[in-house]
RNA sequence: GCGGGAGUGGCGGAACUGGCAGACGCACCAGACUUAGGAUCUGGCUCCGAAAGGAUUGGGGGUUCGAGUCCCCCCUCUCGCACCA
């Protein structure tokens, strides 16, 4: 580490030599001075918006990884302004939460200070690396002319039945007394004290997302974005389809006649009665329904009182206990089969016999009908389940052919015991399953799911694993959720007028023994009359989840100014939706599935024309350390300050984009940036000895045709490295031999340097005798007519194998092809004969066989 | 377990719809200029071989005039999600 701060390279302290240091400071100056980066955000034809994910202002500085997202998004809006866009490229800080919070706590200092304090670092350092960012519109979350706005949204929400209150399950630390991020769960202990970690129930505000599952799935097929990101949002919407069945609670009378089940009936008939009731289960699977043989309610299923039997009620209710002291972490995790037998039976709707009732922790209440009918035939966890509690396994579906029946050896026949769930869907077909047998699985869903409806047992059923949305924050530093409860009225939200519920300024706001937000203790805050009634009423205590903070703050960035909206219309109209986001791929289902949730509530409430807030996203790599990922406890984190310092910026951020694919990301060595300072430095060279008189060189002329091609091709696709090389290429070609360049060769470098690096751009396009920004004169034209070759060298195969290359027209025949290799003697001694086949693509290959 | 991405020189990485594998850069080696070089410039740099030539893109098959790229099987790494019925 100690070596960045050793001396700077040479170029620096040569007379008339590359100084990035007084370079930098000069553009950074002048484009200030100038408002070089201002965007005429209502005159501004072509508006582009290019977006990039807002920080969270830490403590720590700017980390490596912000600065290689925001400058690749800002080669992207510089090369935009270049081909003639008016391009916004805005900022912000996400300064609420948790995060923050922590560390405030940790450091003793109120996070009210802190930020500030940390906001103005990080503008620093974001104006030293040059971004093309126009500062007058720069926002911060915690700002209350912001987060009055995130009520407002809250409020919109609560209007249209989108935001409710439920109870909701927590992790909390009994030591600690305090509500734990399941991240800071280890191994079922808290991380802090160790001790272990309890199940609790709160009351939270949630919103209502799952209304929204279908939308946002369906989108996705139209929006432009990468790939990965689509499919980890459609991963975590999680649509599956299937069908909700009903079984019926067992009436016992009846059953107390069915010689087969052994049951002691002692209940009475009202008891019995109480008793009848029915079960929704949901199924991907009704085709085996004919297998199931009992039904698992998870251990918080409201049924579970009524259902179960006295003689079973201690067993069961010492179990859910249990289940609900776990913590939600190792719930997940243990996965062995535990469970209790209720009590009660069910009919199973197909085979009409009596299957047992259990509960366990490995049905989730959380999805589908917190109930499932168990088919330990066909699925693993019922087998295991089946297999501990000895309960009966039916096999219901079996291989179709006989090959399949052969691969299948240990699971061939039909009436044999399973020694393993059978999962095969393909190739299969129903047995034991009365008037279905035979049946592919396919076949079978649709026909046992048909059959089951007609008596109302059954109907089809979508389900997602996508949860509703829980905002609520049992913490301190975070917008107040704008609601007010009254005895009388309920709920009550606070009228708009009232905006913002300004988050009061509290001395102590450490997390308490109650559970409840920092805020409940400031009763001078909470005591409010109710807005509606006037009578005394308490306001909401909790705060909300920073990601609503940052679910719509791109819709803010242009109207920052405005007060009386959140939003104005016009500016909506303009530069709405963003036409290019990139960001990194840690947001992919919280941050970016929240706001597209949000942008399409506020469309369906009327306030935006567009349902989708990102026309277009790409998702950034990720950057590792000398092979290892950085971390501060490996102390191998990559500070921009030093590395600025050392190399300048415009060095740092090309070689930030020339240490891998954009999209993939890559391996940050110190050594190479020395590469990258190199080529900034033969730049340098090339203009300040330009020669004026003559003229440019027809062969660097052609080369750089190709480059601007090349560049001006893979800049808009993100593929920076491949275009920093196809420049650093040119730069051989423009160098060699010691030749002197013509201002005409290096003046449309700089121009296609300048997204990358901007001041060494500015500076020499400056020296070259160029007025005004390299940024407001355009992209250099790409002539065809000076790219095209004479010649081309293309390759020779003999019998499949590369024997050499010849020059060609590009046009040549296949006859002058095969003419030229024979003449070629490397070539000719492989063909002693002539040729029986011959394959010629002009311009690409020769391919002979003799 | 499920889902995504990736395996190419000493290293980071190039290679458009199959068409000269290793662009570009780092490191390294040699030379030039130099009192000096951690500056700059010139040249070299996948492996085996003196050469001719041969081998080579994680491994094994296949398609093709031709495969890093397409198809089948397998291995490894990596990032998400994980008892999701």
């Amino acid at each position: 580490m100690t070596e960045v701060t050793q001396r700077k390279p040479d170029s620096a302290t040569e007379p008339d030599g590359y100084d990035p240091a007084i370079v930098e400071k000069k553009w950074q100056t002048r484009w200030e001075q100038r408002g070089t980066n201002h965007t005429d955000l209502a005159g501004g034809a072509r508006p582009f918006y290019a977006l990039m994910m807002f920080p969270y202002p830490s403590a720590e500085g700017l980390h490596v990884g912000n600065l290689f997202a925001f400058t690749g998004n800002d080669i992207y809006g510089r090369f935009q302004r270049l081909q003639g866009h008016t391009v916004f490229e805005p900022i912000g800080f996400d300064a609420f939460g948790i995060h923050s919070e922590n560390y405030a706590l940790k450091v003793g200092v109120h996070p009210a200070e802190l930020i500030p304090r940390n906001i103005e670092n990080f503008r620093r350092q974001l104006k030293s690396a040059g971004l093309m960012i126009d500062w007058r519109y720069e926002l911060s979350t915690t700002d209350p002319s912001y987060y009055k706005w995130t009520q407002w949204i809250f409020l919109e929400l609560f209007k249209r039945k989108l935001a409710y209150r439920g109870r909701a399950a927590v992790n909390w630390c009994p030591k600690d007394k305090t509500v734990l991020a399941n991240e800071q769960v280890i191994a079922g202990a808290c991380e802090r004290c160790g001790t272990k970690v309890e199940q609790r129930f709160l009351e939270q505000w949630f919103f209502k997302i799952t209304d929204y599952a279908e939308r946002l799935l369906a989108d996705l097929d139209w929006i432009d974005w990468s790939e990965s990101t689509k499919t980890a949002q459609k991963n975590w919407i999680g649509r599956s389809d299937g069908a909700e069945v009903i079984f019926r609670v067992a009436d016992l009378l009846e059953m107390a006649g069915a010689a087969t089940v052994g049951l002691n009936v002692m209940a009475t008939t009202a008891e019995l009665n109480a008793l009848a009731t029915d079960i929704k289960v949901f199924t991907t699977r009704p085709d085996t329904i004919f297998g199931a043989t009992y039904l698992v309610l998870a251990p918080e299923h409201t049924l579970v009182d009524a259902l179960t039997s006295d003689e079973q009620r201690e067993e069961v209710t010492a179990y859910r206990r249990s289940a609900a002291k776990q913590d939600i972490v190792t719930r997940k995790v243990n996965k062995e089969k535990t469970g209790v037998f209720t009590g009660a039976y069910a009919i199973n709707p197909a085979t009409g016999g009596p299957i047992p009732i259990w509960i366990a922790d490995y049905v989730l209440m959380e999805y589908g009908t917190g109930a499932i009918m168990a088919v330990p035939g066909h699925d693993e966890r019922d087998f295991e389940f089946a297999k501990v509690f000895g309960l009966p396994i039916v096999r219901v579906v079996a291989p179709r052919s006989a090959h399949a029946a052969h691969i299948d050896s240990q699971n061939r026949d039909e009436h044999s015991t399973l020694s393993e769930p059978y999962l095969e869907t393909e190739n299969a077909h129903l047995v034991h399953s009365r008037q279905f047998n035979g049946l592919s699985v396919e076949e079978g869903k649709h026909a046992i799911v048909a059959w089951l409806a007609k008596h109302s047992h059954a109907k089809s059923y979508v389900t997602y694993r996508l949860h509703d949305w829980c905002v609520s924050r049992q913490r301190y530093w975070g917008p107040p959720i704008p609601i007010i409860y009254c005895d009388r009225c309920g709920e009550v939200p606070v009228p708009e007028k009232d905006l913002p519920v300004a988050l009061p300024n509290v001395e102590d706001f450490t997390p308490d023994d109650t559970g409840v937000s920092p805020l409940a203790r400031v009763e001078s805050w909470y005591r409010v009359p109710c807005p509606r009634c006037g009578a005394v009423g308490r306001r909401e205590t909790d705060v909300s989840d920073t990601f609503l903070d940052s679910a719509w703050y791109f819709l803010r960035y242009p109207s920052a100014h405005v007060e009386k909206a959140p939003f104005d219309e016009t500016m909506l109209e303009k530069w709405l939706p963003v036409n290019s986001y990139i960001g990194g791929n840690e947001h992919a289902v919280l941050h970016l599935l929240y706001s597209r949730f949000v942008t399409m509530v506020l469309h369906d409430a009327g306030h935006l024309s567009f349902e989708e807030p990102y026309t277009k996203f790409r998702a950034h790599g990720m950057i590792i350390r000398e092979g290892a990922k950085m971390s501060k406890s490996r102390g191998n984190v990559v500070n921009p300050d030093e590395y600025i310092e050392r190399w300048g910026a415009d060095s740092f951020r090309t070689y930030l984009m020339f240490l891998g694919p954009y999209e993939v990301g890559g391996d940050f060595r110190d050594q190479s940036i020395a590469g990258v300072r190199r080529f900034l430095d033969r730049l340098w060279a090339s203009a300040i000895e330009a020669k004026r008189t003559g003229v440019p060189d027809d062969t660097v002329l052609r080369k750089l045709h190709h480059t601007i091609k090349k560049v001006g091709g893979d800049v808009p696709r993100l593929q920076y490295n491949t275009a920093i090389a196809a420049m650093m290429e040119y730069m051989n070609v423009l160098r060699a031999k010691e030749r002197t360049p013509h201002v005409d060769e290096v003046l449309p470098l700089v121009q296609l340097v300048s997204p990358f690096a901007p001041h060494v751009a500015e500076e020499l396009w400056e020296r070259l005798g160029k007025t005004g920004s390299v940024f407001d004169a355009g992209w250099p034209a790409f002539d065809a007519s000076l790219a095209a070759e004479d010649l081309v060298t293309i390759a020779v195969q003999v019998n499949g194998k590369l024997r050499g290359t010849i020059q060609l027209a590009p046009d040549s025949s296949e006859e002058g092809a095969v003419a030229a290799a024979l003449a070629d003697p490397g070539i000719a001694k492989f063909l002693p004969g002539p040729p029986t086949q011959v394959v010629y693509k002009p311009g690409r290959i020769l391919s002979v066989r003799v």
